[in-house]
DNA sequence: TTAATATATTAGTATATTATAATATATTAA
DNA sequence: TTAATATATTATAATATACTAATATATTAA
């Protein structure tokens, strides 16, 4: 593990702080992890997930803004998957320790 | 990676995104780097980390509520360390990750 | 005992987040 | 075109968080 400099520790913190708070609720961590396993649509994840339409539809937005989702739209059904490689894999590895 | 049935997938969403919370903040995550570590003194911790005294003990003690850290007192001083060896392992897969 | 150092606590304001209900939009099926 | 389904947006009240300044406590040194 190579040490920072003070400089960019603070921006390597300010930043992975900010994907945590992104995932720092019991149902938009559950979402992500989902996602985890490969895309879905807002449907099976409401499924998956029990929330309400309306909650689902915020948080999925708001990881949506965030950068941690990407999402596509098949005619009727919005699709959504995990953006970034780097976040998938720490989904996997705190599945790996805590699951 | 084995799979969790719902409930089991509700309680371990909810326990591992009240870490992610304790975790999200800068000055929260730097903290808990520098202590990954090995145990500092709240002193040491506001030398590397730069935030005021209030807020940095503040901050100590929530995440000492929370579980995350635990302390001693050796005379004048007190003494930081990560409690539990799963966020250990946490704070070095995201160090792995992102660093 | 007093002063200095290390750390903790309290109070108050500003801002962010959560949850719910209501409403809106887009797409497909009848 | 209308109804039904899938999804998104808005408004709002309740709660939690962040930051600062001020004050308190405990320990050591003089």
């Amino acid at each position: 593990m190579s040490k920072l400099d003070s400089g960019m520790m603070q921006i390597k913190c300010v930043e992975v702080a900010e994907l945590l708070k992104s995932l720092a609720h019991p149902s938009r961590l559950m979402i992500t992890c989902y996602l985890s396993e490969g895309e879905k649509t807002v449907g099976e994840l409401q499924e998956l997930c029990d929330i309400s339409q309306s909650q689902l539809s915020q948080f999925l937005g708001r990881l949506y803004r965030e950068g941690i989702v990407s999402s596509r739209r098949e005619g009727q059904f919005s699709y959504y998957s995990i953006k970034s490689k780097d976040v998938l894999k720490m989904l996997e590895s705190m599945q790996k320790i805590f699951c």
